[in-house]
DNA sequence: TTTTTAATCGAAATCGATTTCGTAAATAAC
DNA sequence: GTTATTTACGAAATCGATTTCGATTAAAAA
């Protein structure tokens, strides 16, 4: 059993393929009857237009795609549930793909995208993306772009971020406020926009309350891992004892960090303090519990597609769009690691 | 700058577009000159073939759909995972839709996936569902379908599931083991096959064990949520105190149960064992770290998803395919909270 | 009765790519 | 030199839906 096509309808009616077609769209000039005929058969039929042909009539695919470094990850997880919520909402489909932090990768799946003519892209770049040609490409040929979190300041397209800086600010002055002194800071790897801000905010709140930046208590993950938190907590422990403060980029890297601690029985907060970045539902449950920045991944996800859309429907009627550039507000969370 | 098109690269040479095609996939009764001819200049274009007209042709789409319960999820992020890769690696493209464990969710989205003629869908039914016409009629639409997980039973389609009356008897059996005596169970809503099954596995391990199944013991958590775990955790402290082991459902709602013993300061596993289920990496960082099953969601979807592409293989070449129900593996994971 | 106008409908073109089939030219065979 | 066979290409149909434009008929106005 073939699906029905408006051909099938005519054929059954002894009309015409346009005027099913004008029938079923409420045509001015159908009349009313073969209207009604039209539709009752449409529906008994189970009559779908052929997304194919519609696609390639309208050349719009109603579809949107996705490109984000991990799926295995608390706060991308959250983005992919915004946006696929708002993207549905407004009748559109999401595809997603996965760039593993690779650049190599991330070229081809736009690349993937852009064939398959998706109506838009929303990126969020991987760690090793340092050339932009492949997004700006995309820009060029008049795909609407939107980058969240891991975004390119070069690119110049929408963005729906947190302030970085500001927040890493925010938790080393609380660090701070709470009476460390010898503040350490587990940074991310050195290219994304991410991680550097995250560090520029870490070094601006101890300057700015009259704390030396020491260089040697700056630790880079490379893999953002719970295992890499552990190695470098021992390496605080034998190297940079005195240290009773760290902020670390990543809430998995610090529950690593807790862990290590909790095993060589140095207390926390009491003797250090630990505040995190990205409020995972996991560092509400560790013991003790994470202080860490909240950063709102499913609003971030919503917001991005919004805007996304928003462009999608301007680029169709060849209206301009201007490159907007939201910044979500982070919250300071509160738990036992700090204090 | 619209995209070149066979016409473009027909017109340029002073060739007809059928000729311009086949030169482009190697037919036979092209000239080598053409041949050459017609790729460089596709090359310089960078000619791509319109998605839309190949897929009306063809009627294929090269992209599959994929329901899941919820996207935020360690365990469905997993498998999610696991099918994006497997289908990128095969050409195809993964639309994801999430039901938000709503039947009349799910079944909106089937439809939609239909009207967009997808090559084929995978599945993880809501814990809400209970009529599966919507997935029957997928299957008599010829399009393949493949669940995962949460399936039903009666859907005369390939599966890939975990034994989950097995993998509960096994856990269960390891508090038995261990030396456990009066073992509660909180399991899932009433509704989907896995929570039945493992509430059966419990069972049957008690009674493999002599030990009488007590119904007051089983508590239902119908949002499976850390603070079910937190509630009920309470509730075995106040009504049964001389329970000595717990079997939980999802690690999720163990890890509440764990947070509330730690608080009330009752021993885990002196005083009581605890053993979870699904393995969330969450699991192995909480304090005790929580002994549970290994349930392989990156593996499942890859066979889910190889599943999918072998059948749609088969739908295209109208060939048969017998229904595959695959087995995963699980595994017994010891830590703290149990022995 | 003639002319205008409105009401309905369908022919044809279009969106690009694909595939079947037929044809012309060039080469080979006789 | 004639016939047979390649070789190399294009015309046309197809996949469904959409939209423009023209044509027909019936109803209204003159």
């Amino acid at each position: 059993m073939k699906p029905a096509t408006l051909k099938d309808i005519a054929d059954a009616l002894g009309l015409s393929v346009p005027t099913v077609s004008k029938a079923l769209k409420d045509y001015p000039d159908v009349s009313q009857k073969t209207k009604t005929l039209v539709k009752d058969l449409a529906k008994t039929l189970n009559y779908q237009p052929n997304a194919f042909a519609v696609s390639l009539r309208k050349s719009e695919s109603k579809t949107i795609g996705v490109i984000i470094p991990e799926t295995v990850h608390h706060f991308f997880s959250s983005v992919l549930k915004g946006i696929i919520q708002k993207a549905e909402e407004k009748g559109y489909l999401v595809i997603i793909l996965q760039s593993n932090e690779s650049y190599e990768l991330e070229k081809k799946q736009i690349d993937l995208l852009l064939r398959n003519k998706v109506d838009g892209i929303l990126i969020s770049i991987a760690n090793s993306t340092s050339n932009f040609m492949h997004l700006t490409s995309v820009i060029s040929s008049n795909i609407p772009l939107v980058m969240f979190d891991k975004i390119a300041k070069v690119v110049s397209c929408s963005k729906v971020i947190i302030n970085d800086r500001h927040a890493a600010y925010t938790a080393t002055k609380h660090l701070i406020t709470t009476g460390c002194r010898r503040i350490a800071h587990f940074r991310g790897p050195l290219m994304p926009q991410n991680s550097i801000d995250r560090f520029l905010g870490y070094k601006k709140a101890l300057e700015d309350h009259g704390i030396p930046y020491d260089p040697q208590l700056v630790y880079i993950c490379n893999d953002m891992s719970y295992k890499e938190g552990r190695t470098y907590a021992k390496l605080i422990i034998n190297e940079n004892r005195d240290v009773d403060g760290i902020f670390i980029n990543t809430d998995l890297v610090a529950i690593g960090a807790i862990a290590e601690f909790n095993e060589q029985k140095i207390k926390i907060p009491e003797e250090i303090s630990v505040i995190g970045f990205s409020n995972w539902f996991m560092s509400s449950v560790v013991s003790p519990s994470l202080s860490t920045i909240n950063q709102p991944g499913f609003k971030m996800g919503k917001t991005a597609c919004k805007l996304l859309l928003k462009q999608i429907k301007k680029e169709k009627k060849n209206e301009n769009y201007d490159i907007k550039v939201v910044e979500l507000k982070t919250k300071l969370v509160l738990r036992e690691s700090t204090l």
